[in-house]
DNA sequence: TCTGGGGTCCTAGGACCC
DNA sequence: TCTGGGGTCCTAGGACCC
């Protein structure tokens, strides 16, 4: 899809269309650009910018807060239109799909023809724009797509795919990042033709393995493969909440609560999945950026708040040099099926809390996750309001309003 | 310029086991 | 006496993607 955060808000607020629009918070926040209208990128915004650096490259711009489930309303309208296209479609983000087309020949015509058909179709139903790579393998029609932008459809035809790919800058290829580009500048490779000229051992002395797939990139060979992966909902291999703080912060009650709010909505999400994780891992950025992980593997594996959010915040004071900090992360890793073996002590104990936790799910599905939290997660200065006088409690206090 | 949040995959060293 | 070879698990860090 093209600019496709942008394009969805446009379709929300028509008088956005032409004008520079930046998606992905307020100017003066800590974050960065998800994305920007062509408009604003005339200005030199593009995504992953800090907020900060676009407003003051384009200052005229509208922000506008990001609505993901407006994003993922329209992307499954588009897997809609795609899943009458092809049997065999893979959504590999919220704005990007592989689709095979092998065979469909007589139901749509040749691949541009084809092509065609789909982007019309995908107007059609959602009035947005897209752009369409067609060839012989993922990565050529992944980077075709992108030559295409905006709106344009590019088929690159069989025995092509070198010398289309050749003038291209290594970036261009996916897997080469920042780092990447600047290891193979370094190496006077800038074009992936340069890339593709090159012998295999000096490549793989000097990349390793990895450089050996990247040569093959470079000559348009595909190792992953049409559609090998498994069908339906792959379950994820892990899952995680972070956040970064407005202002830096060494209040170590406010770094706990924090801690504990992150574990308990990575509890409830594993919840969601009936997963439970054998590894709770923590991160922690300092005021400099200097990042810090450290994590633990846990006898039995846990889908419990309380369970997450202790080993959590043992990591968490272990690793914390009692500077402020900006950024805490909590992991949930080695996801599992089951929870395992328990001796009867720690059963009980566990059935009880996974009675307390489902009923807490149902409330918060009702009236919204802040309804129900951990004392831990709440901000000292209520927790010390409560404690002093126990009719401070939220059900308590006399005004009733429907959250109550 | 001052750097989000959700992920995946890879590497490398050390402990431990046979 | 100057110290193997293979495997798995765990931990930490980093590149990359959207």
């Amino acid at each position: 899809m093209d600019a496709f955060f942008v394009s969805v808000e446009e379709l929300f607020d028509p008088s956005l269309k032409g004008m520079p629009v930046v998606v992905g918070g307020k100017p003066n926040e800590r974050g960065v650009v998800s994305a920007a209208s062509y408009a604003a990128r005339k200005c030199g915004v593009h995504s992953a910018m800090p907020l900060r650096t676009a407003y003051k490259m384009c200052p005229q711009a509208i922000f506008v807060e990001g609505h993901r489930d407006r994003y993922c309303e329209y992307s499954g309208r588009v897997f809609e239109v795609l899943n009458r296209f092809s049997p065999s479609v893979e959504m590999a983000s919220i704005d990007e799909a592989y689709l095979d087309l092998t065979g469909s020949e007589r139901l749509h015509g040749p691949p541009l023809a084809a092509a065609q058909k789909l982007h019309q179709a995908v107007k059609q139903a959602t009035n947005l724009n897209c752009s369409i790579g067609i060839a012989a393998s993922r990565m050529v029609a992944k980077v075709a797509s992108d030559q295409a932008k905006p709106n344009g459809i590019l088929w690159i035809v069989p025995g092509q795919e070198a010398s289309f790919l050749a003038p291209l800058d290594v970036r261009r290829i996916p897997g080469v990042g920042k780092v990447t580009q600047r290891n193979l500048h370094a190496c006077g490779i800038r074009k992936v033709g340069d890339l593709a000229a090159l012998d295999r051992e000096f490549l793989e002395e000097r990349f390793g393995q990895w450089g050996v797939a990247l040569a093959g990139k470079a000559r348009g060979e595909d190792a992953g493969g049409w559609f090998d992966h498994e069908v339906g909902e792959a379950e994820p291999k892990s899952i995680s909440h972070e956040h970064t703080f407005m202002e830096d912060t060494a209040d170590a009650a406010a770094l706990d609560a924090m801690l504990t709010r992150l574990s308990e909505m990575v509890a409830r999400r594993l919840r969601d999945h009936a997963l439970y994780a054998r590894t709770v891992q923590i991160k922690l950025r300092y005021s400099d950026f200097s990042t810090f992980t450290r994590a633990r593997t846990l006898e039995r594996a846990t889908q419990i708040d309380s369970e997450l959010a202790s080993a959590a915040r043992n990591l968490f004071h272990k690793a914390w040099k009692k500077k402020p900090i900006r950024l805490l992360g909590v992991y949930a890793q080695q996801l599992e099926a089951s929870e395992g073996q328990a001796n009867l002590l720690e059963e009980e104990k566990t059935e009880a809390w996974r009675k307390t936790l489902q009923a807490v799910d149902k409330m918060r599905d009702k009236y919204g996750d802040s309804v129900v939290s951990l004392a831990a997660g709440m901000p000292a200065t209520f927790r010390a309001r409560v404690h002093e006088n126990p009719e401070n409690l939220p059900g308590k206090e006399p005004k009733k309003s429907s959250r109550e």
